[in-house]
DNA sequence: TAGATTGTTAATCGATTAACAATC
DNA sequence: TAGATTGTTAATCGATTAACAATC
């Protein structure tokens, strides 16, 4: 875990999460051991591709052996940086956003969201469940006295960019994008895209290839 | 536009969805042409790669020209099978499934969601905007009556391989899911997997990475 | 020890980029 | 026509797969 994480390719690295939640399903069954090979067909993947995706941070199998679940678990865990703490918020307290605030901590007890922002009146000072919901005008006094480190982005695609500048200003450095459209930051600004109008294109794609047979 | 579509490799098909949005926001401006470079300047790719990507389909562009947007936009929208009708369904009326259903079309005329599924009867029966809570005991019946082509999959991960097997039974052939969980399905069945979960652990990843150096 | 499986190097495959002739 | 830009082939780059020596 150096600096030259930053040269794994971002492939390796979507497929990181993936091993990380595959782990932990293996650990909560009170799997022990786990074989590339065995690991490669329950994710669809390949023996190999497995154990060069997990040589790019260095090598956690034990020859002749394979892996132990829980160790390679937490090692994954600690190359996705889970072991500190992650403070998020939400702009845009629209239907996407309240659903997002109510996954609460994806799944993964160092993530925590602890406010959504919004400009309409009428959401302002509400909750969705314990999470308050504030003025975005107070948006960068908030981030820099809670230390704040995620911006989840759920707006309408028309202020999308706006809002993005302003989280861009606050200082914060990751971002979960679900408006559908790029987002233009600084180089040390990462943006992670969920673009569900994208996807279901993509399912349209196949369909009508497939009733053209 | 013939079978030989589903040779063209899944990284092409992915940008496809990407083209049609800067093509729709180019005609919405007005603008009539475009080279293959100042599209990739755009979009962030090379022109190099535009032309490849394109010339999977067809020739669509004019020598020592470039591209009409408008022409080029139709294209892609036919490749990506919107020039056909999609019913839709949505399985989970929790807060994703609800907030999904408020997309309406998703901002495409041919993709509609007709109704949701449940099986919680203080949800069955009600609407969330015009879409009725369906029981899902009603599930077959209602996409064979239908027609129903697509299901947007949002319920709990404990639960989702299950109703999966639903769905798959009812003949629909695309899923979008939404549940941060791999599905089993035939082969004939396409599934798109959105899956916010991994994306914020990308995000993790990267934000770990840069407060070490 | 023998068998199994990793870690790692080498070979292959696929995707991106470069180059340029064709042509509008 | 001359200039521009495509369509397409060839070169390069990166990712996946195969192979095998190291070793538990």
């Amino acid at each position: 875990m150096n600096s030259a994480k930053s040269e794994v390719s971002i492939t390796v690295v979507r497929r990181l999460p993936k091993y990380y939640q595959y782990l932990k399903d293996l650990e909560m069954r009170e799997v022990e051991k786990i074989s590339s090979k065995q690991l490669a067909d329950l994710m669809g993947l390949t023996a190999s591709q497995i154990r060069q995706d997990l040589n790019f941070f260095g090598a956690y199998g034990q020859q002749g052996y394979g892996y132990r679940v829980t160790e390679l678990k937490d090692a994954i865990r600690n190359i996705l940086g889970l072991s500190r703490k992650y403070k998020s918020v939400v702009v845009g307290a629209g239907n996407l956003g309240r659903a997002i605030s109510n996954y609460e901590r994806f799944g993964h007890e160092n993530i925590e969201i602890v406010a959504m922002f919004d400009q309409d009146p009428n959401k302002i000072g509400k909750e969705v469940g314990s999470i308050p919901i504030k003025d975005i005008a107070e948006f960068n006094d908030f981030v820099e006295k809670e230390g704040i480190s995620i911006a989840i982005l759920s707006v309408p695609r028309e202020v999308g960019q706006k809002l993005t500048d302003t989280i861009v200003a606050s200082g914060i450095k990751g971002i979960l994008n679900l408006v559908p459209l790029d987002l233009n930051v600084p180089d040390d600004v990462k943006v992670e895209n969920v673009n569900i109008t994208d996807s279901i294109l993509t399912v349209t794609y196949y369909l009508d290839d497939m009733s053209e047979k």
